[in-house]
RNA sequence: GCCGAGAUAGCUCAGUCGGUAGAGCGAAGGACUGAAAAUCCUUGCGUCCCCAGUUCAAUUCUGGGUCUCGGCA
C-alpha cells in the first residue's frame, strides 16, 4: 500500500558534489539526510571515505555515518535494515528522508529490496575461495544452472555467493532471487541524479584526492592499518594504495596516482550503474553552477509533477 | 664529436625467417539481488620515424637522414 510520505534520493558519482548540494537542499525540504555510502558507515575512516564534516553534520542531521568500526563487516542488507529504521524515525518526526550517496547497490537494496537470503558465511567463503573459479563454476552449474547462466565463469564472488546460498539453505539462489520487496511504490519517491561531464568529474577527482592527502590521509591509513580491518573496510580506496607506499613497494606519488586512477574507475562504474536506472531524473551540473543554482534546479524539478507512469 | 642501442596503438613493449601487426596498461561501453569504493565481461587499421634502393611485394633487407637513450670523449 502506498502512502503519501515523501522520500527523496540524491545520487551520482563520487566528486560530483552531492554532499554540498544535499546540505543546502535539506532545510528547504524539511529533510534529514540518510547517507547511502558503503564506506562512510565506517567510524575510523574520516578522510578516506570523504565524510561530511562535523560542522555539516551539525547543520543538518545525518544518518548512517559512523555506524560501525572498520573491524566490523558491513553489507547491503545491514544498510537496508538501518536505513529503513532511520526513514521511519524521520517520517515519525514529520520530516522527509533525503537519501544521499553513490553506492548503487545500497540504493538498489533500499529501493527494490533484497531477496530473503542467508547471511554471509565467512568461514564458508574462506573455504570456497581456496578453490579455482573454474571448479566453483562447474559446481554451480551442477546445483543451479539458472544462476550459472547469468554469472560469468570468472566472477568468483558471485559464484561463491550463489554456492553459499545453496549450501546453507538448500534452495538455489536463482529461485530465491525471484522474491524481493523494496520501498519503490510504497512512498512518494523521487530520485534525482547529479551528473557532470566525465572530464570535469575526473578533474574534480584529482583535486579531491590531493586534498585528502593534504588533510592527512597517510596518517589516517597508518592508524587504520593497526586494526584488524574487515573485508569491506580494507577496500576503502586509499587504504591499499597508501599501504603499498608505507610498505615501500612504491613511493607516495605513485600511491597518489593509484588512488586517482582507482577513483576514476569507480566513478565510471557508478555511472554505469546509475545510467541503467530509468527512475533517476538527471540534472547535468554546469562548470559555473554554484551550489545554490543546483539546489534551485532540483527544487524546480521536484515541484514539477512526477514523470508519467509514476504514482 | 666517436661507439653502441633504439624509433611499431594514448603509454610500456612484443612481432613479422619480406605478403601492411599484437599483448599488458590506459580509455570507452556493459553486468551487478547479504564483500559493491568489491567482483566480472566486451572493444585494438595503427603514416609499424622519414627518404631512396633491392623486390611481384618492405614495417621487416640495404644505404642515407632525423630524433631519443646509454657509454666514451
Amino acid at each position: 500500500m502506498k502512502n503519501s510520505l515523501a522520500v527523496i534520493f540524491l545520487v551520482g558519482p563520487t566528486a560530483v558534489g552531492k554532499s554540498a548540494v544535499a546540505l543546502e537542499l535539506a532545510p528547504l525540504l524539511n529533510a534529514e539526510i540518510i547517507s547511502c555510502d558503503a564506506m562512510q558507515v565506517y567510524r575510523e575512516a574520516l578522510i578516506a571515505s570523504d565524510k561530511p564534516s562535523l560542522e555539516m553534520r551539525e547543520r543538518v542531521k545525518h544518518h548512517l555515518i559512523d555506524v560501525v568500526s572498520v573491524e566490523d563487516e558491513f553489507n547491503a542488507a545491514r544498510y537496508r535494515e538501518l536505513a529503513l529504521v532511520s526513514m521511519a524515525q524521520i517520517h515519525a518526526r514529520g520530516r522527509v528522508p533525503l537519501v544521499v550517496g553513490g553506492s548503487g547497490m545500497y540504493m538498489m537494496a533500499l529501493l527494490d529490496g533484497l531477496f530473503e537470503g542467508p547471511e554471509a558465511d565467512l568461514q564458508l567463503r574462506v573455504r570456497l575461495s581456496s578453490h579455482e573459479a573454474e571448479d566453483l563454476y562447474a559446481e554451480l552449474k551442477h546445483v543451479d544452472p539458472v544462476a550459472a547462466e547469468k554469472i560469468a565463469p570468472n566472477d568468483k564472488k558471485r559464484i561463491m555467493r550463489a554456492l553459499e546460498v545453496f549450501e546453507t539453505t538448500g534452495v538455489p539462489i536463482s529461485e530465491q532471487q525471484k522474491k524481493r520487496e523494496g520501498i519503490w511504490g510504497k512512498y512518494d519517491i523521487r530520485v534525482i541524479g547529479l551528473e557532470r561531464p566525465r572530464e570535469e568529474l575526473y578533474r574534480r577527482v584529482e583535486v579531491r584526492v590531493d586534498e585528502m592527502l593534504h588533510r592527512g590521509l597517510v596518517d589516517e591509513v597508518r592508524s587504520l592499518l593497526t586494526k584488524k580491518l574487515s573485508s569491506t573496510g580494507s577496500k576503502i580506496i586509499g587504504v591499499p594504495e597508501v599501504k603499498g607506499a608505507l610498505n615501500g613497494a612504491y613511493d607516495l606519488d605513485k600511491a597518489r596516482e593509484l588512488i586517482k586512477l582507482h577513483t576514476r574507475h569507480y566513478v565510471k562504474r557508478q555511472m554505469t550503474w546509475f545510467r541503467k536506472d530509468k527512475r533517476i531524473e538527471w540534472l547535468m551540473i554546469g562548470q559555473d553552477d554554484t551550489v545554490s543554482v543546483v539546489v534551485d534546479k532540483i527544487m524546480g524539478l521536484l515541484n514539477e509533477v512526477a514523470p508519467n507512469g509514476r504514482t
